[in-house]
Parts: structure tokens; C-alpha cells; sequence
DNA sequence: TATGAATGAGTATTCATTCAT
DNA sequence: AATGAATGAATACTCATTCAT
């Protein structure tokens, strides 16, 4: 078997069994049983538990920003390319649970390499939503009144809110990529007060993002497997 | 010495080091030197390291509901009480570095046991804020047009940017507790919307939460060693 | 509490435990506990582990040997002193199992030391069986066709039969001290091969043996509490 | 080194390393150090103290039963079988001395798992015996006076007595393997009432059990090298 | 007479990693 | 391209024993 196809079964065993018991409690002797080799061979491949978890890492993330790069419509205004990035981000963290959380739980929980690893992927996402808050501002037709660490800030809390709402849906039975997507866009476009005196944001009309491939899905979850409600942001 | 400071001591070390390494790399070894005693004592009085663990779980959580309890003014409107709830949020979180790694990274990376542990304290966290949106709504003299299940995303979302933002806070060199409350308050209660349009929320006249004593800070972060810039929140 | 008494019920607490654990498992802590006392008390009364077991096994040889003594009916012939001094034996291990595990089991296992205490009371109980053995054999009226050397064989065997009987009857339901001395008895005097051709042994008429007090029975196992079948040696 | 060969080694270092120590004071550094190799490599492959251990009991209980089993010639009397039978058992236990105080020392003395498979291999060797003194009954062409359960003590006291004889030829120096099967001979078919008249147990003329090869002999006892002396049978 | 507080020394067990083939 | 065999180093946990009071 050649060597990339090798290498890519050892870091789909190592996703899932880091993704599942964090990096300390992995064992080398398990990520080579569940990817069917031998012991020996992982290090021959990867050269050590830590360089396999970077490259973990750095697939995971490759991987997480070109599904939401990917999953952005281009010319649309700036809530509307939000909202089909946040889609694309929540459905890709919904079928790769494992993956997300060597991201977002285990990556930050060990080490300062590891966790400067994520952060340079997330710096991406974040500068990425700093840009449309500009740009929305922009479109306001306004002077920027909003300071630039001023946005930084906004652009953290949002992704921040994002990311726990990807867990959120993750662990929570019955919520979807597209109702997590939905309840950030309102929370975080609207606002709560605006939410309160009856104007919620509503999405564009688009077909939302194009279906994405995905090389390792760590667990298939259909779209249409999840109960679908009424999207709540329709109300009002 | 007496058994509880001694315990007392114990939980400190162990905070501390289960903060900065996680449950499985932190070693007892090292629990006991920072505590100044041996490793036999730590046994005796707290019995394994999965009680040790549980055992600076509960004593954090509770520290921090606590906190938040002390910190919101009761009288206030839903805005008001949200706004120094988190601040009281903020500022423990900041002083107590290690304590929230603890409950926000590692309790909920190593076993349901501690999960659940952690999960109770964030649920009463979460009615909270549950709460105060439906007062929120109820104050707006409107119609419930916000169903019970979108208030539970709404507040998830909501308590998941605090999260998001303690982290971020703590990372981040030069963002006060304050800092850190207005930009959530300005997100989650103008909106971005809002905020492009040049309408953002402004704190109500209050002198912030009352000094919160705390038993063991890991770590002394008086609020005045903060560099304090302009609340961003004047902008506009 | 006068120190005498304490040092018995310390004492007795050992007992159980190293009879029921052995001598590495059995835990200082566990002794005390059951003892009533703190280990400090223990370790100033008795010194350490090694003297502790000493001790023990000092007392409980000395009890044994004396039931002995006492059981046996002096003015006897040789079989009707064995007899008695069988069912003595077999009483005394019946009723104090935990010492009787000590003896027999622990004490040989962990030490020349200890094992010569118990090599010590042994001795003499051979010695006294070596006696009746010789008696026997003047008694028949016949020259001493057995050397010493050879008596010692069949005293070593005697005894061991009954101390492995001893182990048996304790392991065994419903096998009475009696009737394991009635099976020695049997096994031993008449043999396998007398048995055979009809002629056991059969005993002299006496009561048994009087009752022995005991200091600290492990446990009550009253004679009559014990199911009685016919003494087989009725047989033929 | 190929598994298998290694494991025997192992074992054969923990049977010398119990059988010295007992199970609680036996210590897998040793036992690794002493089969020459290094402790995780025993893990490896024997997985537990316990699991080793059980290993060890098992195969030295196997060897016992199957040295006995060899030594027995079938066509012999019922005494002529018991003869060899216990020739064997002596030489067994004299060559193999761990071994012995593993299974009879040890083993009984730590945990019920142990004392079971123990029980189990003796439960064989005492049915061989029973069926033993049943023949006999019937070759003297007698109704069967012994009753079923009054067997059942004769043959466990035979047992219980070839064990005590096998600890004491063990400790004793000078006494062979076939002194001891005399001793016991005599004492259990003659009977000391025999004994004493006079009438001793003779062994039939055979060469006495043919030699034994032995897997893992705990250390060379060859039978020439223990001094001879006239059988005492022959007495009288 | 009696104990709460404390520890040095050890034990079973695990794991990342390598070497010879 | 691949593995069976092997280990150095560490870790959670225990226990006999002592000291200050």
C-alpha cells in the first residue's frame, strides 16, 4: 500500500483517538491498532506522538478553513456572506466531531506549540470576519466610527460565539448546522435588543453553501438526518 | 498544621497545576511539592487524583456562580443586571486564571464524570441568563414572540461568547474584565446591525460590581494593573 | 484502659487480621482500626509489624499447645491419650481459625523467624507424640523393633495428618472436631490396611476431653452447634 | 528470543520468586530480573501479577498431576498403585520445591481465585486415592463397610498427609523421596496398631517409578545425591 | 495513656520509543 | 514496506513508621 494512502489512514486513527481521549491519554499502541499497522510504522511515517498530532492539526485546520472558504458566496453583502460562512463552519464541525474538538478542546489544552498551531488558523477566521465587519460598515455609508481594536474585539466575540455553538450543537440532540448558523446570525446581527422589540435579522435567499467534500468525515451526519424546525428567525 | 488549611493548601497546588497542565499531564508529584507537603498527605486527605480533580472542580465552580451571584445588582433591568453579571464574570475569570482553565478546558476534556460536574454549575449559569431575557422581552411590553427554544440558543450563544471571551481576555495582554464586558454587551444586546448603524449600547450609571473577595486567587491581577483605555462602547 | 488489656485486644485484632490476610497484606492500619485504638498506641505497645506477628504467633502457640496439654487424659493407654489429646487439638483449631491460619499457614510463609517460633511449638507436640508412640510400642511387650529415626517419620506423619485434618474440618460443613479425630484416629492406628479386613480402631470409653477455656476465640463454634453423625470407627 | 521460549522463562523465574517469597512480598522487579528481562516485557506478555501468578499455579499444578499420573503403574494392587503413586509424588515435590510452596503454600494462602484452581487439581488427586481405597475394599472381598463420606476422610487424610511429608522431607535433609512414600506407606496401610505388633507394610518388588523428565525443574535434586539409608519398612 | 499529622521508601503498571530483521 | 521483540523512564498509589503534643 503506498505511502500516502498509509499516512492518511494513520491520521484518520489519530483524529478519532485523540478527538476522544485527548492527547495525553491517546496511546500510540491504539492509533496503530485502529488504523491497522503496526506500531514501528506510525513512526516511521509520522516520527513521534507530537509531530503526529501536529499534523493532525494541520490537516484539521487546512481542512476547517477551506470548507468555510469554500462554503462563502463571494458576492453577496456582508450578513449574507456571514451567514453562508457560518453554515459552511457548522456543518463541517458537525460531521467532523473529532476533529473539532482536537481543534478547539485538546490542541489548546497541551503545549504551546500545538496551541500557536490552532491560533494561526483562527487568526485566518478572524481576520476573515474582521473584513466583513468592515465591509459592513463601509456599506453603511457611515464614517467608521467603530475603532479598529474595537473591532477585533467584536470579531472575537463572534467567533468565540460560534465556536461554542458549535459545540453546543454538537452535544445537543436535534439542533442543525443551519439552526446553529441561524441563532448566531440573530444574535449576533440583530442583537438581543433589537431581538426584543420584534426585528430579527433574515437570511438572503440563497440554496446555502455547496455541499463539501470532505476526505475523512469522522462520522457521516446527513443534512437530512437532523430534524429540521422552523427556522426561527422567520419570526417577527 | 490543621487538616483544612492543609487541604486548603492542597486544592491551591492542584488548581494550579491541573490549570497549566490538564488532568492527565498534571503528576501528583508535583501537586504535593508545590504544596509544600508529600504525596502520602495529599492521599490521605483527598483520597486519588480523580478526587482531587472533582474536589477543585466543585470548589471552583462554586467559587464562580458565587462570584456572579455577588456581582449582579438585583434592582436593575435586564440590560443592568446582565452588564454586572458580567463584569463580576470577567473579573473572576482574570483573576483566577488557572481555576477557569480548569472548569472551561480540562473538566470538560477528561470524562463524563467531570463534565457533568462542570455542566451543572454552567446550566444554573445559563437559567440565569435565560431569565433575564424573558424579562427582557416581558419589559418590552411585547408579546412572548421569541419561543422558549430559541431563548435557550439565544442564551447558549450568549453565555458561550462569555466563555469564548474569558479566554480571550486572558490571552490577550492589555483587555481589562470591563473592556471585555462592554464589547460582549455591545454585541449581544446592539447587535452588529445596530452597531453599523451607529446605535450602540451604552452601560447604565452604575459603579460596577462591589469588590469580590476572593479565598484563593491564583493569581494577583489587581483591576488597577490593567492598562484601562476608553470604553469602547462611548464610541459613536 | 491498663495496658495488659489493651495489649490483648490489640492482640486479638492482629490475630484476625493476619489470619485472614497474611502477614504482607495484613495493613497496621486495619489492625488498629479493629483494635479500637490509633497506630501510634500499637507501635508503642508492640514495636512494629515483626514483633506484632511475634507476638501473636507466641500467644497462639502457647494457647494451642496448652489445649493440648489439657485435653489429654494422662492416666491413659497411649491410643486413649493420643485420642484425647486429638480432640483437644482439633477443638482448639476448630474454635480459633484465625490463629489456627496463622499458625499453620502465614507463619511459615514470611520468615526463617517466624517459622522457627512455630518450628518450636511444633517440636514439642512431636516430641510428645514420639513419646506415646514409644509407649505403644512398650506397652505391645515387644523389644523396640523401631529405631528412633523411623518413630520420628511416623510422629512427623501423624502430626502432619492432623494438622492437614485440622485445615480440612475447617474448610469442610459439618465435620465435627470429633469426627476428624475419629477419622485420624482410624487412619492412623488400625491403618488403611486393617480397615480393610474389618478392624478399626475403636475408642476407649471416656468422655473427651474437658472443656478448655479460651482467652480469645476467634469465633464461636459451639461442639453441639456442630451437626454429630455415627463416629464411623462404630463400623465393623 | 521467540514468545514462547521467553514466557517459559518467565514463569519459571516467578515460580522460584514465589515460591520463595509468597505472592504479596514477591516483586515483579525481581521476578524480571531474575528471568532476565525487563519488567514491561513481562507485562507484555503475562499482563498482571495475578494473571502471572495463575500462569504459575496452572503449570505447576499440571506438572504435579501429570507426574503422579505417570509414576502410578495401572496393573499394580491397589497398595502397589499407591506405592509408585506416592514414590512419584515425593520425587516430584523434592525436585521441584518452589513449585510445591507455591501450590500448596501460597496458592491457598492469597485470594479465592487461587485457592480454587489449586482446589481443583487437588480435588483430582484425592478422587485417584478415593477410587484407590474403594478397589482395596473390594479386593479384600468384603461388603463395602466403609461408607462413601467415610472414604472421603480417609482419602484426605492420606492426602493431607503425603503434603505434610512432602514439607517435611523438603526441610529435612537426609530423607529421600522414597523414604517418605515408605514412611507413609507404612503408617497409612499398616497402621501403627500393626506397627506396633509387629506386622509392617511391605512394598512389592518393582522398580519403583520410572524416571520423570521434568519441564522446568525449580533445581537439580538428582535422587542419588540425597543419602540412602535402609528402608525402614523392612523392620520387624 | 493516647493521638493527629506527616513521610521515606517502595510497588504495580503504563507508554513512547527503538532495534534487528 | 513492514514488524516482532524489547526497554528506560515515569506515574498513581500504599504502607510501616515517627514526631510533637
Amino acid at each position: 500500500m503506498p505511502r500516502a494512502v498509509r499516512e492518511q489512514q494513520m491520521l484518520d486513527a489519530a483524529v478519532s483517538v485523540f478527538g476522544q481521549r485527548g492527547y495525553m491519554a491517546a496511546s500510540m499502541d491504539e492509533i496503530a491498532e485502529l488504523a491497522g499497522v503496526s506500531k514501528p510504522l506510525v513512526y516511521l511515517y509520522l516520527n513521534s506522538k507530537d509531530d503526529l498530532f501536529s499534523a493532525c492539526i494541520r490537516r484539521e485546520a487546512r481542512a476547517l478553513t477551506e470548507a468555510v472558504r469554500a462554503g462563502v458566496r463571494p458576492g453577496l453583502s456582508a450578513d449574507g456572506q456571514l451567514w453562508s460562512g457560518l453554515r459552511a463552519f457548522f456543518t463541517h464541525t458537525a460531521r467532523n466531531p473529532d476533529a473539532w474538538r482536537v481543534l478547539h478542546l485538546h490542541a489548546r489544552t497541551h503545549g504551546e506549540r500545538f496551541a500557536a498551531e490552532v491560533a494561526a488558523m483562527r487568526e485566518e477566521i478572524v481576520a476573515f470576519v474582521t473584513q466583513l465587519i468592515a465591509a459592513a460598515a463601509r456599506d453603511a455609508h457611515r464614517d467608521p466610527h467603530l475603532p479598529e481594536d474595537e473591532v477585533a474585539g467584536l470579531a472575537e466575540a463572534l467567533v468565540g460565539a460560534a465556536e461554542s455553538l458549535a459545540d453546543w450543537a454538537g452535544a445537543t440532540e436535534g439542533v442543525t448546522a443551519k439552526q446553529a448558523a441561524a441563532t448566531l446570525m440573530n444574535f449576533a446581527w440583530a442583537g438581543l435588543g433589537d431581538l426584543m422589540g420584534g426585528r430579527p435579522w433574515s437570511p438572503p435567499e440563497d440554496p446555502g453553501p455547496e455541499p463539501v467534500a470532505h476526505a475523512a468525515p469522522d462520522q457521516a451526519v446527513p443534512d437530512h438526518a437532523v430534524p429540521v424546525r422552523a427556522t426561527p428567525v422567520q419570526a417577527g
